[in-house]
RNA sequence: GGCGGAAUGGCCGAGUGGCUUAGGCAAGGGCCUGCAAAGCCCUGUACGCGGGUUCGAUUCCCGCUUCCGCCUCCA
């Protein structure tokens, strides 16, 4: 294997070299959980579980880690205008968030951790950034002193003194410089509080992630990953933060791009959200995924309905090529795990067992929409295959359409995409079904083609779609 | 004002100093089919604009235009 990654902080693509050999820890910026997910959270979400697939599939322990924000300034505006508890809040949509995970095929996380569990651990890394010089004690809260960093803005290309003048907001004119920024801000008035050594308060964003990355996987890991959008002033700080305490943080920045409606930034301030509780409900789950995929994850998605539409046109594709063979073949055709492999606990193949060209896709930087095309150039050769008569040509070909698919998370009849809701009652409608196509048979037979399209129409408003085959024929139902 | 990214055929979307010019969707033609559907085959000759470098640039350099992201919460 010979994996390269694009690494933000030096906008070069560099080989991966794990810190440990075997293993690789992986931090990303998870939701704050102030609103239900839109695309463009299940985005990054998704671009970062086909990471920690590929990690898996070449042979890398992982360890997942993603975060949970569950306190800040907009929970808490969230819970006063509704009148809930801030942490109710952040429950409700926390459990929205997994359930979206889930629902798109993400892999969960080895750990999950929220922020307000860890405010041990991050006065413990404030009180090394106070005793080390980079952070002050202001007026109760605690800020970072940007002048104590003199790496600060390599990671986002920015350079301090170009930097606009933060308004100064909150009160927070305690602060050195107005460039400076919060670790720490003080208790206000209903707002929750943790008592520390410098004044009640809480948590300011940037502090929890340095603290908690640093918990779970150590004070030097590989990648950190999470949206463009984070980049500054996010990681910029947790990076001046953790690296001026001594850790040597992350080893390779990954940043997902952004999804926008309109030729513009899908956000929740901006109202424009795609919700996926909405989304799911006009394609499934499995064609919002493959949408949300098949672009290279560093670049931007425009989203539209149309793009959309091809997206589940071309999945459909590759799905009824799959669903063709196993019509055809006895065995369903799975795709390989090693037992010996760490992906294969997740039913991950190896990478050592898929085409050489898919691989090499996706060692260039997780260039899924190659991968992809390789996927689709092994459909054509089994439907070739089948239309030849060729079944063991047609199968071989099935077994890598799924093992790639399994990589990409894409696989149909895998968990959580299998249709499990239909299954009791697919042998009664099988045999309803059957009735009207031997009589539609029949007729065939006898040459009344009237009648036969007449029950092929039947059929197909009833929402069976009807295909002859050399076969035979057979049914499934509309998508 | 500063930093970064992008402009590819009807659409989505890769990629590359010249080569068999990805893949998908849509379209047209063909094969197959009673008709369909699906599938397979063929067709498309694209790289924002202006310069420059070069034997040759969509690909490198300079300038320009437009768009997007960040500099404030944001995946």
């Amino acid at each position: 294997m010979a994996l390269r990654i694009h690494d933000s902080a030096t906008r070069t693509v560099r080989e991966f070299v794990p810190l440990v050999a075997g293993q690789a820890g992986l931090y990303l910026c998870g939701a704050t959980v102030q609103a239900p997910p839109h695309i463009g959270h299940i985005r990054s979400g998704v671009s970062f579980d086909v990471v920690v697939r590929w990690l898996r599939a070449s042979g890398l322990a992982v360890t997942f880690c993603r975060n949970v924000t569950d306190i800040d300034d907009k929970i808490l505006r969230v819970a006063a205008v509704d009148g809930s508890h801030w942490w109710a809040v952040a429950e409700r949509n926390q459990r929205a968030f997994t359930r979206a995970y889930d629902t798109l095929g993400c892999l969960p996380p080895d750990v999950e951790p929220r922020a307000t569990g860890h405010v041990p651990e991050m006065m413990t890394l404030m009180r090394r950034l106070i005793d080390s010089g980079h952070a002050y004690a202001a007026g109760g809260n605690v800020f970072f002193d940007i002048s104590s960093y003199d790496r600060y803005g390599a990671l986002s290309g920015q350079r301090p003194e170009h930097m606009r003048p933060a308004e100064d907001v909150d009160g927070e004119s305690a602060k050195r410089d107005p460039r400076d920024f919060a670790l720490w801000k003080s208790h206000k008035p209903g707002e929750p509080f943790w008592e520390t050594p410098w004044g009640p308060g809480r948590p300011g964003w940037h502090l929890e992630c340095s603290a908690m990355s640093t918990k779970y996987l150590g004070p030097t890991f590989d990648i950190h990953g999470g949206g463009l959008d984070l980049i500054f002033p996010h990681h910029e700080n947790e990076l001046a933060q953790s690296a001026s305490a001594g850790d040597g943080f992350a080893r390779y920045w990954m940043h997902n791009g952004l999804v926008r409606t309109g030729g513009e930034k899908m956000s929740k301030s901006l109202g424009n959200s795609l919700l996926v509780d909405a989304m799911v409900t006009k394609v499934r789950p499995v064609e919002l995924r493959y949408y949300l995929v098949q672009a290279h994850y560093r670049s931007d998605i425009d989203y539209s309905a149309d793009a959309l539409g091809e997206a589940v046109a071309a999945f459909r594709r590759i799905e009824g090529f799959l669903t063709r063979i196993s019509k055809h073949t006895s065995t369903g055709a799975a795709p390989a795990a090693d037992a010996a492999l760490p992906g294969a606990a997740a039913g991950l193949p190896s990478a050592a067992s898929l085409p050489a060209a898919f691989g090499a896709a996706l060692d260039d930087d997780f260039a899924v929409p190659q991968a992809v095309a390789v996927v689709h150039e092994a459909v054509r050769e089994g439907n070739s295959a089948l239309a030849a008569g060729d079944a063991a040509g047609a199968a071989k070909q099935a077994e890598s359409v799924l093992a790639m698919l399994a990589v990409l998370g894409l696989d149909p009849f895998a968990a959580p995409f299998a249709d499990s809701a239909t299954s009791d009652l697919t042998s009664v409608v099988d045999a309803l079904v059957s009735v009207a196509l031997e009589q539609r048979q029949a007729a065939r037979v006898r040459r009344d083609f009237v009648a036969a399209d007449a029950i092929r129409d039947q059929l197909t408003a009833a929402g069976i779609v009807v295909e002859d085959t050399k076969e035979g024929t057979r049914w499934e139902l509309a998508r």
